[in-house]
DNA sequence: CGGAGGATTGAGGGCCCTCAACTGCGGTGG
DNA sequence: CCACCGCAGTTGAGGGCCCTCAATCCTCCG
């Protein structure tokens, strides 16, 4: 089931047929979830972590007055917040964009996975550390970037993020987004996004059409976004953790 | 020395003598940074964690046109990025303000140190939790608030920072940043970050006057800055863990 | 075929930007 | 002791990016 998840892991370090085995296990429990419903909201209390396997969510925050700030997508194979239990309460919601379908990992089976499978640890280490640079990445975006920028920028790490669960197809791939959720996501009106994919598709640097995104050449697309790609830490870093490589060594 | 950490640790969860003496053992190796220097920088390779013991410090990523973001400050008693290991390389940089003393500690000291005292380890999970939500905060100033709101609110959460680590003297502190740094951290210009400044003290919602920042009325502060307290998960959570309470049952 | 939500377009305006000059202040050296 | 320097803070002018409001078009789907 959790294939993308194994897909993603796997990018940072070579799992065992053991390692993939247990993560199986563990995403035993499968929910599903319609579109546009909070998977959960601020003010809950967290009970398990929760492994997207088939639709587009994101965490998003909301401002007494009705702004709204998206603060991450997560596609298959990511993990909303393993050890979230930590804290009392959640500060924010996740809620879906399409329909999900999401297995629901209690904590005490995430802890056993961890204590059991040292290349897992470290996979899910690596896995918790990227999400917070592409949060740090997010501000930079928003906090620096001119709007045609700040939207290639987004364009070319979903993709990436895509391609590295392997949801791509060439140079293309399913975007089920609209212009305002991109507009909560990049600080910008839903006019502006409008406007700013239109430029994009003027100069080429994308063809936007119904839910299908195709980017012609990523690289003249990083270029104008000012996309470095070295916060997805990517070029399976964790190589020295390798099954059948050497024995790592404690935590 | 480690007073300042020990002090924000034990807004989550009571110490025991030991914790402490442990944490005091850990913080030995120090160093002394000049001010506006590089602590480590994009790209170079980590080698061990940074706590800041006096002084103030930041995160920020350079564009390669120049710009620059402020992702977050280093005050007294915060650690910079505890298993940043797993990672190869630095994807941004944490430089000094100020003039900064720290302590380095070895990945095995840390690791050694969650091996052997469990509130430790749970402490330090809710400081790095934390930490994430504040970038996440980070994501929505920048993204939604007006520029006085997010003047604001950076404010508000500076002041309760750096109250929580016994740095505040009523309702003032020191505050040595510049309105440069502050338009950095906020995606503002300096200019502009000058005239809501002015415009906060024509409100009387704040005395700022060289480097020393007093807050009359912090609700008030929080009330135009839409300020929610809430992500700072604050309130002894981790109180069933507490030096004397229940044993705590595994991860 | 009608309705609803999303995408697009236009108009007008405001928030915030850049550029540039000037003021204030602390440190430094003659 | 004071002239000087550099940096931070302040102020003004003009403009651009992006906003809001509102109308229209398109697309999907029951």
């Amino acid at each position: 089931m959790p294939q993308h998840l194994i897909r993603k892991l796997e990018q940072f370090v070579q799992l065992s047929p053991e390692d993939k085995l247990a993560l199986e296990a563990a995403s035993r429990k499968v929910r599903l979830v319609g579109p546009h419903q909070d998977i959960i909201s601020e003010g809950d209390s967290p009970e398990h972590v929760n492994l997207i396997l088939e639709g587009w969510a994101c965490r998003y925050k909301q401002l007494e007055d009705g702004r709204r700030q998206i603060l991450s997508f997560f596609l298959p194979g990511d993990l909303c917040d393993p050890h979230i239990f930590v804290l009392r309460e959640m500060d924010h919601s996740i809620g879906t964009i399409t329909p999900v379908r999401l297995a629901e990992i209690p904590a005490e089976t995430l802890s056993d996975l961890t204590d059991r499978y040292p290349r897992i640890t470290k996979a899910l280490w690596w896995e918790m550390l990227v999400t917070v640079a592409v949060q740090r990445e997010w501000t930079v975006n928003i906090g620096q970037r001119m709007g045609l920028e700040r939207i290639g920028h987004i364009l070319c790490e979903l993709f990436i993020h895509l391609r590295g669960v392997g949801l791509t197809d060439e140079n293309s791939c399913l975007l089920p987004v609209t212009q305002i959720d991109l507009g909560d996501a990049t600080g910008l009106s839903n006019v502006h996004v409008n406007r700013v994919l239109q430029e994009l598709r003027m100069n080429g640097l994308i063809v936007l059409k119904g839910k299908r995104l195709t980017i012609p050449d990523l690289e003249a697309l990083q270029r104008v976004s000012l996309f470095n790609v070295n916060y997805l830490h990517l070029d399976r870093e964790g190589r020295r953790f390798d099954a059948n490589g050497p024995v790592p060594h404690s935590a």
